[in-house]
DNA sequence: CGTGTAAGGAATTCTGACACG
DNA sequence: CGTGTAAGGAATTCTGACACG
């Protein structure tokens, strides 16, 4: 019935609302986007566009921030946890192929 | 872990990435608010913001009026099924009372 | 009724740069 | 390094109105 989990994910929101959800200024945040911690779409004609999930990504990032975590720090922790996750995917992609194959048979 | 369904109610999307999203110029989408199909929130500037929930309810409100449901009938519809859910709702917590205090016993 | 458009103004966003530290 | 700010321009949004039908 929903669309699920794509709310999230969707690049709809405004960098001026994504300053008031966040408390962060426009400043910052195109700043963050600079150090590649954040990934904006662009709209058609160059306005960036975030999702909720950057939306909490960039509340992180500011708690990190506050702590006295350079951007470059936060940067490597990402990259980390994103290797991670994309062993885990990898992992369930794979024993859903053998599932698929030797698994539940079919026919 | 994640904030659930409230990323579909949040008002965060501004009036142009609504278009784009429904693909209603900006003038029909300011007339359905004129004629209460809609209600988007307003930022402090008197910008206006629109939740996911509305993005698809406007998308229903386009198939209709493609129909030639006029406004005023779409309105209609649309406060018949809020009293219809209301109704709904009130029996749940109704039941939700009831089980509160009958129900299971906690002492 | 539903939608287009031109009008004028105010607020938004963008980029590149200088500043401080 | 991380953030503020002034600068100038382009795009966005707002309202109220006239138009057509």
């Amino acid at each position: 019935m929903t669309d699920g989990p794509s709310y999230k994910e969707r690049k709809v929101i405004t960098i001026g609302v994504v300053s008031e959800l966040t408390g962060l200024t426009e400043r910052q945040i195109r700043y963050y986007e600079e150090r590649k911690l954040i990934f904006p779409e662009r709209s058609p004609k160059g306005n960036r566009k975030y999702s909720f999930a950057d939306v909490e990504q960039l509340i992180e990032i500011a708690n990190k921030r506050e702590e006295g975590v350079q951007t470059f720090e936060i940067r490597q922790e990402m990259l980390k946890s994103k290797r991670a996750e994309d062993r885990k995917f990898r992992k369930e992609l794979l024993r859903g192929e053998i599932n698929a194959r030797f698994g539940i048979q079919k026919d």
